[in-house]
Parts: structure tokens; sequence; C-alpha cells
DNA sequence: GAATTTGACACCTAAGTGCAAACT
DNA sequence: TAAGTTTGCACTTAGGTGTCAAAT
């Protein structure tokens, strides 16, 4: 990492090897994907683990099979190793997280996020945008939630405060995101939305949600692993971004009538969610918001007169993004007394304005009923980098402060002995290998059926099929596919969902009996050291069985930026970053929304409600005819 | 097979072995996944060549990694292959097509199914019942759908007839049922649908879907393949079951306008297909269309009262089905003179409505919505075996003329050579080994990424991953979530799909290149000696890379059949087997509804239409609140 | 009684469908 | 022209969403 500030804040850890992920053993990817590649075969623990050199892991499309493989042979493998990206990448990941002004918002009064009992979908939605990455490495992008501190909290007179120590976590999955693993350039195309990700309540969800308590404070978290393949995910760097505004109280409903009535109300918009979902950009929200205003109520929905549209609409921006405290007390907070009357903005979006075409229209009709006096969209976070092109593509220190970097904390465990350089923050933000749990105990409850797919070790007992992917050059090897599969999850399936899944059935039938094994993740004394991805005690490439569910996302789109040279690189994609770079702006700072209007003192919650208001508007009639990196269905 | 008389032609074929799936050496299943194994490693071809015991595939959850197994190892093994189910299996599997009556119809009048570039579903959907499976063995389901002859086709004068010699064929998908592998117990549980299957006209299709040549006659096909695991597709015993009556040509637009219009008008019902969807038992077609209607229009929605409208309607039933002949001319077909207005029924569906919940009450109310006159749904072909608990369970003979073994029959190619017993049937229904391709000639073209998934032993390398899958008894290790992934595709993904996937983009882009490779079906001259299903004269593990895309159900009904003690077997669970067996009823005999009315001599289109109206009707009012097998999104 | 949770509801979008007009 | 295909349209279901009342 050449610039050590991050738009969030980032860590990295090397499980079973220094600094160079290239370096890895091939002794630790055959250990790990042995064991799904001889399912039924018992093997001696320590059979594979002597280091055996990195072959590159190319060239098996044409090869045989090799119970034992030769160090001649692994030598003429290296030479194929240029399909390995890892060597040579030095990328230098930046990410932003869309929608800034919304979460700082929400925020300010205290982000609740409904969960229940059939799954509940995040908003706001959870999207990054990604710079500095390599063009063409191949990364996993993951998500995941944790506990942001060890309270309860409870919503009286009209403030969230702490209601005594908090309950026992659920395990917690980490969601690959679907598209994963995908090249640099196909990931910085457009926002990685993870809207696919399920919260919910119930604790025998066998859906592969992740399972939240209500009442309590999360974090969200989104990691960068460069890999091509899933396989190598519990031996690779994770890059692990925190951004504190995005922490919220899980809800089974919302409890403060600023945000669940007034936010989201106005006539009947409960699905603007769903438009969000499709908004890769919210640079281009508030035009496309006002552009929509104009469209519905005094233009036709006619694509040249969006441009306009921006000039009159130019005033109507969110006020100005004060730093945003990371730490709850969130019922505390300042609000604005600006009107949503205001309108300020400027016609910086023109350019995107190209890209529109008819579903976006279309959408932009649809989204305008839902809205009215509303429509003056705030800033949205995006917006702010739209302006700053330059800084948001790869020289940009960061547009977050230091500050961030509190939030970033592995758990004090097993975990962050072995990887965690900075394991002085929340001790609740556990990474994700921490969940991981050794596969015998799943296997031998017979419970194997029931758990979440991809655990650690499991995602690369399906990635050694596609081991594959080839970073850059376009892949001879037509493995990738395979861990696309493996990676997604989301979809509705039973068992399965991400990595470290824990059977929900299991941990609420066989809990007791192995309680060990699957202990809450604010639990110190859990045995993680049976994690495969952080313990060294067992055969360290113990494998872990349980698979990765696939979700596949209806529309080619999805897959489009997945396959190089597919609909992602269309010239009539409307989401190519070109174009989106173009209106980047906004240097760093904690202030969100590039408004020029100075309003930024907020005053009264009344105004702070406004201000989201405008934000959530623009978000709705903001849309992405090419959905964002996540699945549109 | 103990019984030749199948619900269906059935035929089997063992690639590498005799007729003793369980027998298949070790050395094939490691040979045909171990590419994935060791994805970048180059091997001799012959490496793994030598046979090697079958050690049961289990224990590996435990196991660490071997690169070689030893002798003394395997044996060890051994003592946990109880796990693999299909040692003492003895499964004798009758097959019925579910709607049978509503597919006569059409065929009568010549059955189109529309094809568009972005993908359309089946109409009617196809369905079957299993019975005679072994409840523990774990079993892949299968379809595709193959030419049903060398000819292009033209709709005139009302009829239609053959237009010129066939048009070259795309490389037809095989659709893996998403549920698979799941156990026979499960397969029974309820009709298996393919409703996720699509059919498209776009030879670039990147979803995966099934490239049809408009105006062409296709035949689609069943497959039941007692594995445990994808990986051992290409090893096990493939029964496959043509349904003669499911013949339907290929068009971009209804030609036929007594097939569109009549069929589905009625004020608006362009998405019945959608209610169709969640019929999973036609055998309560009429009561629950009846029950919507009464309900809806005189009655509350209540559950109670549903006995009652079955007496109601009793009178309600399609022409009983005379014999349809299995080939073309379907424009003279007869018809019936009956209105639509015969109201003749049973009331056997009782027992199944005290299967009904509020979901199909909600379901019904909507579905009553689309549905006027046209209420009194004809017989569906499972209703006859609704009558027959006995027969359609496991001592039925079979509900089909032995003339539909006409229908079954291996391609001609490498493929009879080996496993076709039968090969005297149509020359184009080839088999779904016929389509696989070599490994090779894909990678070495750099499209692996494009490639539609789950090639014969690409299904393997997936599943070698999860291989374990232990048939009957609870599966202490947790590999069949991965294989169901793998198993599942249906779902929008680019390149992905199912087995013997040629890549569409690859087909058009380097057809020209690998021609060879990736001819169509009905060339006897391509190079299916490639295919690492039929031919042996390349290594025959030579891994076939393509990977299985996983289409997951949004709803965890859908996994419920699928994981052991979940979903599907809960109490509340409407789709049980039991309940509905026991509305069985109408032995074998090619007629299909088994109304009392014996006004089943047609004389004219129009009454022919009226028919199959009926049966429609029946088939919106139908709804299985737990969906069927195939996955409900 | 208060705090939460649950389920029914109405609303909306996304996607599937047949149709008719436009297009080749 | 005619045959066949493509496209846009209206319509429907399925599923996501917040609300509200009832249950816990």
């Amino acid at each position: 990492m050449r610039d050590p500030v991050f738009t969030g804040t980032a860590m990295a850890y090397h499980p079973f090897h220094a600094h160079r992920p290239t370096d890895f053993p091939m002794s630790a990817f055959l250990a790990a994907a042995q064991p799904s590649f001889f399912p039924a075969l018992s093997l001696p623990p320590g059979a594979l683990t002597k280091p055996i050199p990195d072959h590159g892991l190319a060239g098996a499309a044409e090869a045989g099979l090799h119970p034992a493989l030769s160090h001649h042979q692994a030598a003429h493998l290296r030479s194929m190793k240029s399909l390995e990206p890892e060597e040579e990448v030095d990328d230098d990941p930046k990410v932003t997280l869309e929608a800034k002004d919304l979460w700082d918002q929400f925020h300010k009064l205290g982000t609740e996020m409904v969960i229940t009992k059939s799954g509940r979908r995040m908003f706001p939605p959870f999207k990054v945008r990604i710079n500095g990455l390599d063009k063409k490495a191949k990364y996993i992008l993951l998500m995941d939630i944790v506990a942001a501190d060890d309270c309860r909290y409870k919503f009286h007179n009209s403030r969230w405060m702490v209601a005594g120590k908090a309950d026992p976590e659920m395990p917690k999955r980490m969601y690959i995101h679907p598209d994963s693993p995908a090249t640099g350039e196909q990931w910085m195309a457009k926002p990685v939305a993870f809207h696919k990700l399920k919260l919910t309540n119930n604790i025998s969800d066998k859906h592969g949600f992740t399972i939240l308590n209500s009442m309590h404070k999360y974090q969200p978290r989104f990691h960068i692993v460069r890999a091509n393949d899933i396989l190598k995910l519990p031996y690779s760097t994770f890059r692990t971004y925190v951004f504190p505004e995005t922490e919220f109280v899980a809800v089974t409903a919302y409890q403060n009538d600023k945000v669940s009535h007034h936010l989201h109300t106005r006539a009947a918009a409960p699905t603007w969610p769903l438009y969000f979902r499709k908004c890769g950009f919210f640079t281009s929200c508030k035009r496309t918001v006002k552009t929509q205003l104009l469209n519905d109520k005094t233009c036709t929905d006619s694509e040249p007169e969006l441009e306009h549209h921006d000039e009159l609409c130019a005033g109507s921006s969110s006020p100005g993004p004060e730093p945003v405290s990371p730490y709850s007390s969130r019922c505390e907070e300042r609000v604005r007394d600006r009107p949503s009357t205001d309108k300020k903005d400027d016609s910086v979006f023109s350019v995107r304005n190209l890209e529109k075409d008819k579903a976006e229209s279309r959408h932009r009709k649809d989204a305008t009923e839902a809205l009215t006096k509303d429509s003056e969209a705030g800033g949205i976070s995006a917006s702010k980098d739209a302006f700053s092109p330059l800084m948001v593509q790869t020289e940009s220190p960061s547009h977050f402060s230091p500050g961030h970097l509190q939030s970033l904390a592995l758990s004090g465990l097993h975990g962050q002995q072995f990887f965690n350089p900075l394991n002085a923050g929340s001790p609740l933000l556990f990474h994700p290998g921490q969940f991981a749990m050794a596969p015998g105990a799943f296997s031998a409850m017979g419970m194997g059926h029931l758990l979440a797919s991809v655990s650690g070790a499991s995602g690369l007992e399906n990635g050694s099929l596609s081991a594959q992917g080839t970073g850059g050059t376009p892949n001879p090897f037509p493995f990738h596919l395979s861990q696309h599969m493996l990676a997604s999850q989301g979809i509705p399936m039973p068992p399965f969902g991400g990595l470290f899944p824990y059977p929900y059935t299991y941990m609420a039938a066989a809990a007791a009996a192995a309680s060990a094994s699957a202990l809450p993740a604010t639990s110190a004394s859990s045995p993680l050291s049976r994690n495969p991805f952080l313990s060294s005690s067992r055969p360290r490439l113990r494998f872990n069985p349980y698979q990765l569910p696939v979700s596949l996302p209806q529309s080619s789109s999805l897959l489009a930026g997945l396959n190089p040279g597919s609909e992602s690189s269309k010239p009539g994609s409307r989401e190519t970053s070109p174009a989106l770079e173009h209106h980047s702006s906004h240097k760093t700072g904690g202030s969100s929304g590039r408004t020029t209007s100075p309003k930024a003192s907020a005053k009264d919650s009344v105004n702070e409600l406004q201000s989201i208001q405008r934000l959530v508007s623009g978000l709705e009639g903001q849309r992405e005819p090419s959905p964002t990196a996540d699945s549109p269905n």
C-alpha cells in the first residue's frame, strides 16, 4: 500500500506467509484444496505440509492427473506462471463508500437496519467504489458485518442508549461478492454493491443470511483480497475497509420515527431501495432526480433535456457533511435547519447524461412517482468524488480521515496473534477468518449439509476445481467461472451462503454438544485455533468441506463485468468508469455533499431528516441501467 | 430396471464400465476430477489412468491431504463405504409426465414453444413425477432438448409442414436440475420441474440457455442418474425418458392462432405459466381452480370449503386423452366439440386440501383473477396417476404405451457404440454425452470463461470438492451442498448453465477456428470422440474444465428437499408425497383426465382448444405453496 | 404497561408473458 | 409480398418494503 490513507481503514494480514501473497507455498494450496480432490480419502494430516513451489496453477486444462507433483513438473508449470497475476501486481486500492452522505445522515440519526425472519436487505445498501486495483489482477471482494461493541441498546426517549451487555453473537458469515473473482478493471468499472446480503434475526436461518441480534450495534466491513481463486482466500492478504458511518443498530422494526416515517414515507415509496439498488453511481443521483421531476412534471421523458434540468436543479444539494462520530451517541447528533428547498448544485453530471438510455428513462419515471417535495436530492457521497477525478482515480490520498482507522481491528483471539497488526481497535470487529471452524466439528455431527457455504477452506475446495483464474491476460483455462459460482451467495439457499458458514440448524440443535466449535464471535475463548485460516495446531490445510452456494444474477449484465470483453466493456454500457471518473471531485475531508451551500451546521433533526430525504430521493431517482457489480436479482 | 415398462422410454448406458455404476474404477473418478484438483498443474495424461479402487469417497472430512493414495489407506476408507448408496441400491424408477393431458392437447395442435432472444421458459412447463427411486440413494436429474428430426418446418395453411432440411444445430446444453443431487425420497416427494431451463434463439446467448432453431422440431428428454456426486455423472448409468407428447416446434412467435389466441387468451392471462410454474401437483389442479373460483366469487378464501368445491366442480374434466401420435402431422389432430362449460370431476382432492395454507390462499386469489369461464380445468396427466396410487408409486407398469420407446434413441455417433443399446430410434435424439467436447478445445482458445458450465467432466471437477454425498444415511460430510450448487444452473448466468456447455461466444467468434470441436449435434462427423463421456481415444478422464453455474432458489423451500430434515420434511410442508399420492388414481392407458365425462372423442380444433383451456385453467388454479423440485425463482 | 417482535397488508419493482406492429 | 423475426406494449406474478395492528 503506497498510500496509507485509504478511503477507510485498511489492514492486511498474511496467514501462512509474509507479505507476499505470491510466495505462499504450493503445499498450502494443495492442502487446502486436496480434500475436495479426494473427498473420500482419509489422508495423513501431515502428508502435504511440506512446502511446494507455486507452479502458477496453469496448464491444468491440458494436463492429466497427478496425485503427486514432482518438482520437475512444478518447474515446468512455473513457466506458465504468467497467468498468475499476484506476482507482479503492485496495486494500491482506494475505496470510497457510495452514498456516503446518505450514510452520514442516517448515522447521525442512528442508523437502523431492519432485520426480519425472512431476511432483509440493507438500507442504505452497502456499496463501494474502488480504485487503484491492478486492472488485470483478479480480486475477491467480500463483506461481513460484525458487532460494533458489546452492548445492547434500546431506543428510549427518541434516542439510542445502552441497555446492558450484548447478547451472544451468532457466528457471522463472510459474504463473498457473487462476481468474485473478477479483474480489478471489472471491479473498478462500477460500484460494487452487496445488496444480496440479507440480514435476519432468525437464528435458525438456513439461507445463509447474516444473523444479527436485534437492538445491537453492528459494523459492516469490506474486504479486498487479491486472488484469482477462492482457494487462495485464506492465504491471501485481506485489505479491510471499515466505514464508521455505516454502523447501525439492528432492529426488527424501525424505532426512530424520524427515520422510518419521514425518511421513507412520502406517499408510498417502500421500494426505493430497489431504485437505490440500481444506483451504481451516486454521482449522478441529484441530476437524475431532478431530471425525473422535470421530465415527469414539466418535461417529457426524453433524454436530451436532461442536461438542462441539471442546471435548473443545481441548487438542491445536500448539506455539507460534517465529520461523523464513528461511535454511538447518535441520538445527540446535530441537525440542520436548512429547508429542503435549497437548490444548489452543479451541472457536472451532464457528461453522464449522454449515457442514459430508455431504460433509464423508464426507471426515472417510475422513481418519480414516489418523489414529490423531496425531489431535490442532497449531495451524495459519490458526488464529492465525482468532482475530483484524479484524486478518486489513483492519486487522491483519501476522502476519509485517518480517524477511520480506529474502527478497524481484528479480534484479539487466535486470529490476532497471527495477522492482527492493529489489534487495538474494537475487540468485536473480528476478522473473517475468525469465524471459520474445524471441518471435523461439523462433519462429525452429520450436520454438514446444514452448514452455510464457503468456510475458509471450503471455498478452497470449490475453488480448487476452477482454480485457474489468470488475473489479467485472457484466461485460457475456463476455471474462473467456477470461482464465480463459488464466490456467489446471497441467493436464498438453505445452508450455504458464504465463508465461515455456521449451520444455523447446527447452532440451534447441536450447539450444546459442539459449543466449543461454534462460539459466538465475541467469545475470546472460542476454539478459533481450529480455524483453518488462523490455526496451525492442526494440519493447516485440513480442508473445510463447506461449500460455497452460488447465486447467479439473472441479468447477463451482472456477469458482463466478469467476462472480459463481455457486456461490461461494451460501448453501450452506461456504467463505464471513464465517464464516471470524469465527474469526480471533492477531496478528502469528512464532509460529503460537495454542495456550495455552507449550511452544513445542522440544528435540528427535522432538517436532518430533510437532508436525508433529499439524499434518498436522489438515490431513488438515480438508477443504473447497468446494475452495479452486485447481481441485480 | 425390473419393469421394462416405463412412463416413457428409458435406456441406460455405462460409459466406462458395465452396468454396475458401483464398480467404476476409482481411476476414472480421479482422472475426471483431478484437473480441477490441480487446476494449474500440467500433468501427464496417463498419470492416473491405472485403476484405483473405489474407496467410497468417504472420510475426507477427517482426512488430511494425500497426493497419492496408498492401497492401505484405500482399504481403510473402504470401511466408510456405507456412505455410498449405489452399492446396494436396486431402484426401479417410474416417471410420469406431469400435465400429460395438457401436453397431449398441445401436441395434437402442434406444440409451439416460443424462443426469444432474452430467453423464454417452456410452456407447458416440463415436469415429471418420479416413483420407484431408492429413498436414500442420491440422484441427479437432468433434462435436455434435442432435435426431433432433421427437418425445417413452416406453418402454412394452418398446419405445420416440412420446409426443407434442418439448419445446423447449436450444441445443446444438458440442464442439471438445480436440486441435484438429492435423495430419491426428495425427488419423489414432489414433481420435478424444469422451468428454469430457458429457450433462446440467440446463438450468442451467454446465459447458458438452450439454443434452438426457430421452426425446427425438438424433443425434450429427461434423465435420471443415480449418483451422489456430479463428479460421477459421466460414469453413471443414465436412464433417459422421452415423452413424445412433449415434442414441439420452436417458434419466435406463435404460428397457430389456435394455440396462441384461444389457448392463452382469456382477458389477459399472459402469466399463467407463472401459476403453472407453481403447480407441483396437477392432481389437484381442478380442485384448486374451482376452489379459487368459488372462494373468490362466492366464498371466502378459507381452506375448509375446498372439499365442497371439488364436488361442485367435479364435472369439469378434460376430454379423455386418446393416444397421441408421437410424430408430427399435428395439424391433422382431431378436436373436440365439447364446450368448456362441462363440469365433471371428482372430489378426490379433498385430502390435499388439508395441506393448503395461507400462502396458497393468496396464490389462489391471484390466480383467480385471471380465471373466469375456463375455471373447470381439464384432467391433468398427473391426475390420472393421482388415482392409481399403487400403480404410480411403484407397481403400476406404466402409463405410457410401449410405443414411446420409439422415441428414445441415442445418437449413432461415438456415443452409441458405447452405450446405445437402442440406437434405432430417431437419429437426432442424442444422448447428453454426445455434446461434450474435449476441454482443450476451449481452453486452448482462451474462451473458457465463456463456456456454459458443467460439461461432463466439468461437473465432476466441481463435484470433486463436495464429492461426498452419502445417498441414504445422514451424510456426515457436508459435501452435497456443493454438489447442489454445482448441479444448479438455469439462473441467468453469462457463460455457464449446464453440462456440455458450448460457449456461445465461442461458437460465434471461434467457430471457424475450432468448428471441429463444436459441430452441431446433427453432424455425424463431429469429433465427439473428444467427448470425455464417449471417447476413449484420449486420456479418458481428461477433465472438462467447464464449470457448473449455480442457480439457487430464493425460497428456502426449494432447498428444503435437498437437506434431509429440512423444510421439505416439515410438518407444515404441503407438498409431502403421502397426501398427494392419496389423490392418485387413473391407471395407465394413454388417456389423461380421469374425468367421468366420456366426451373424450374430440371433433374439431375448437373444442380441442377448449379442452386445453380447461387444462391450462386447471394448471393456473393449481399451485404449490411449496414449489416443485425446481427452484421457484 | 412497556419494549419488541411478528404477521398481514398495500404498495412498488422486476421479470415473465402474449400480442401486435415494425422490421428483415 | 410473404414469411419470419424483432421489438415495444400491456398485463400479471413474485418478491422486497414500510406500515400497522396484534402478539409476545
